[in-house]
DNA sequence: ATGTGC
């Protein structure tokens, strides 16, 4: 790797490779990116055929299936290819703040009675089921139509629409495409949080660092409660994403076999395989946003039993996995893409026409979740991100442990209790949970948001610190 | 990430 300048790599185009890599991190965070398969999976990405500029890897990325996470790539929409390693298993995994009218001393002073409610509302863990049974014709509304099924419910207002990426419904989104066994996982878990790095987390204002834009969004002064709800597509979306891998080896063997990493399976755009799979992406994106939205429902009604005047806001609902069509300005055209953003947030800039209209002068709110127990941040759309990364930051701290090395180094007793002494609760249904997700085993995700601002893929607007949490 | 893998 080339240091290209402060907090910019580049390894150059070479052998079979169709564009450069390009690596934004901080000297500190590339040692760090150094340490897995990371990088040999960023120079894959960049063979991909009709991969357009560069491959893009983000400060926090790591190892992952195909791609790593952290990675950006953008194909031509013609000659390109779509691949479900580039999106990932949780396909729609995305994070969500809500802004509330309550300051950080009446939230305290009730903190661990908050928590038990949302506890006993919202259901964690590896395997959760919510307290919805969807039938499969009502699934399958759920799938094609997305935040308008929730509205219909009355789970969402207008106003929770407008303010999703994508107003909440992937237009291509058909259920047809979807599998009966990944239904069967879906119509019990509309509505629950999942496990691994999934949470709920009641968060303070810490730093308002951009005062004009942070009220924009909703961030009035520091001491406000925040509510940030991290979650993908659970069990669908995961059997969605298995079955169009075996699937896409099944069906082209030609293109099976070609592969040096067999993991990086494909299909190239306009074939039928490849139309199937976008239309069952975006039906499990669709599940993404009503999972995101019911915990939202039942996270205001939480907060209603506890604080009979709390008001909670819907800022902005951000997706970090998932493959879209996009226009972008590529060597100085403007050309069709399919951006695969596998652990990057899409990002867009002041003035997009797919930002909500509240927004748009100031550029798209970025929601970039911290580990357990660590900051999270509010982050803004910039021209420079339109520009270097199709419209894409960084999503988190990005793991630093696997999990196994994790339970090995961590038990969930002593990083509640660790916690605990920093004022922060814990509510989780496994100790094992808690020991995966260890401050201690991922980024530091002040660096990793500091690598964005500096390099102006999306700027700092504010810094929030966890008060309470609640975990798969 | 995931009804974690044999």
């Amino acid at each position: 790797m080339k240091k290209e300048s402060e907090n910019t790599y580049v390894f150059e185009k070479k052998g079979d490779m169709k564009v450069p890599l390009k690596v934004f991190a901080s000297e500190k965070l590339m040692k760090d990116i150094e340490k897995d398969r990371a990088l040999e999976q960023g120079i894959n990405m960049a063979k991909l055929p009709g991969i357009c500029k560069h491959a893009i890897m983000m400060p926090d990325a790591h190892q992952g299936y195909g791609f790593p996470i952290g990675g950006v790539a953008a194909f031509d929409a013609e000659k390109g290819i779509i691949s479900p390693g580039g999106i990932g298993y949780d396909i729609n995994c995305g994070v969500r703040i809500l802004t509330s009218n309550l300051g950080v001393d009446e939230v305290r002073e009730k903190l661990e009675e908050i928590l038990n409610v949302l506890y006993e509302n919202i259901h964690t863990g590896i395997g959760s089921e919510s307290k919805i049974r969807l039938e499969t014709s009502e699934l399958e509304e759920l799938l094609d139509t997305g935040i308008d099924w929730a509205i219909k419910k009355g789970y969402a207002t207008e106003e929770d629409k407008e303010r999703c990426e994508e107003n909440g419904r992937m237009p291509q989104a058909d259920s047809s495409k979807v599998s009966d066994r990944a239904k069967k996982r879906g119509r019990k878990q509309v509505g629950s949080l999942g496990a691994g790095n999934h949470f709920i987390e009641i968060q303070a204002v810490e730093k308002i660092l951009d005062k004009s834009t942070a009220e924009k969004f909703g961030i009035k002064e520091e001491g406000q409660v925040v509510i940030m709800i991290h979650s993908g597509s659970r069990g669908l979306g995961h059997q969605v994403c298995t079955d169009y891998l075996r699937r896409m080896e099944t069906e082209q063997p030609e293109i099976f076999k070609s592969l040096e990493d067999k993991e990086l399976i494909y299909a190239p755009l306009g074939t039928e395989i490849a139309e199937d799979y976008y239309k069952a992406m975006s039906a499990a994106a669709n599940f993404g946003w009503c999972n995101r939205q019911v915990m939202t429902y039942e996270t205001r009604n939480s907060f209603k039993k506890v604080f009979p005047d709390s008001d909670l806001k819907l800022m902005y609902d951000v997706c970090h996995n998932m493959a879209k069509l996009e226009t972008h300005e590529i060597d100085g055209k403007m050309k069709k893409v399919y951006v695969h953003r596998k652990g990057a947030t899409r990002a867009f800039g002041p003035g997009h026409k797919e930002i909500p209209e509240i927004y748009r002068d100031v550029g798209q709110p970025i929601l970039i979740p911290g580990s357990m127990g660590t900051s999270s941040y509010v982050l803004v759309g910039t021209d420079e991100g339109m520009k270097e990364t199709f419209g894409s930051t960084p999503h988190g701290a990005g793991r630093l442990m696997s999990r196994h090395q994790a339970n090995k180094l961590y038990t969930g007793e002593q990083v509640q209790k660790d916690l605990k002494s920093k004022g922060i609760l814990v509510r989780s249904a496994s100790w094992r949970g808690v020991s995966e997700e260890a401050p201690g085993a991922y980024k530091d995700i002040d660096e990793v948001v500091k690598v964005s601002h500096e390099v102006g893929i999306g700027k700092i607007v504010a810094k929030l610190v966890p008060l309470g949490v609640l975990k798969g």
